[in-house]
DNA sequence: CTGTATCCTCTCTGATACTG
DNA sequence: CAGTATCAGAGAGGATACAG
């Protein structure tokens, strides 16, 4: 999980804002994992409520079981959802989003309204991009 | 043309679903391209104004030639971004956001800003998660 | 039930070189 | 200046089998 190395001359100060724009800012790996396929609809899912893996699966359509674990790990790592485990026969375990998750996955939550409400704009862009 | 007012309430009418969790919606990939490392990054630089390639490229530090134009051709063919070419030598080329990605963006905007004014809970999360 | 391990495929990505 | 072409490596993603 090494960023890419960095040269003394392009090597942001560590402690300034972040800014995403910038080559190396921390923050733009965990842009990308918020953004990243799965990482974005686990995160608005989890805005209905708490789901188990299992259910969460099933909201989100297609995504397998590695990838969600995966996802979910690496949310859970970056501190926007939580994790239950409730130790029993069978597992039993409970995601969460944390304050910070739940910020986040509100504006994700707008941004996917906003593209859902406007796909008959974008699919007419894209008729009319292919037609040229 | 279909008119697609929902003020009323989330119209659940069964005609016209766009619903990013199901397996085929249309929305998933256009979302992914938003969404995507260099796309997002994109959206938010062009809110600040138009920008032509170069100057584009330099916004976002990192970004490939390759990486940009082609990102750059899908967010115009979604409907998103606008390409402005003036014939000329030296060749020049304008990118704006249409309506549509300027709601996207300012969406984008809004999750960037949040995640970096929070990335010191990041960091942290990051450790104790470590630590385990 | 909730994952992890393995293997394999395919897309994304970047470096380089070249065109109008 | 604004790209496109090509190539090759890295990483995302999926299917299956297996473990706690």
């Amino acid at each position: 999980m090494d960023i890419q190395q960095t040269t003394a001359a392009e090597d942001a100060d560590p402690g300034l804002e972040a800014d995403v724009f910038a080559r190396n800012c921390t923050s733009r790996p965990v842009l990308q994992n918020v953004a990243s396929r799965w990482g974005t609809l686990a995160l608005v899912a989890l805005l209905e409520g708490p789901y188990r893996f299992s259910a969460l699966r099933r909201r989100v359509d297609g995504v397998s079981e590695r990838m969600l674990s995966q996802t979910l790990q690496t949310l859970e790592r970056d501190g926007l959802v939580h994790r239950e485990v409730q130790q029993a026969i069978p597992p039993h375990v409970e995601y969460t989003l944390t304050p910070l998750g739940t910020e986040v996955a509100q504006r994700l939550g707008e941004l996917i309204h906003v593209l859902e409400a406007n796909m008959d704009t974008v699919r007419a862009a894209q008729a009319a991009y292919h037609r040229d």
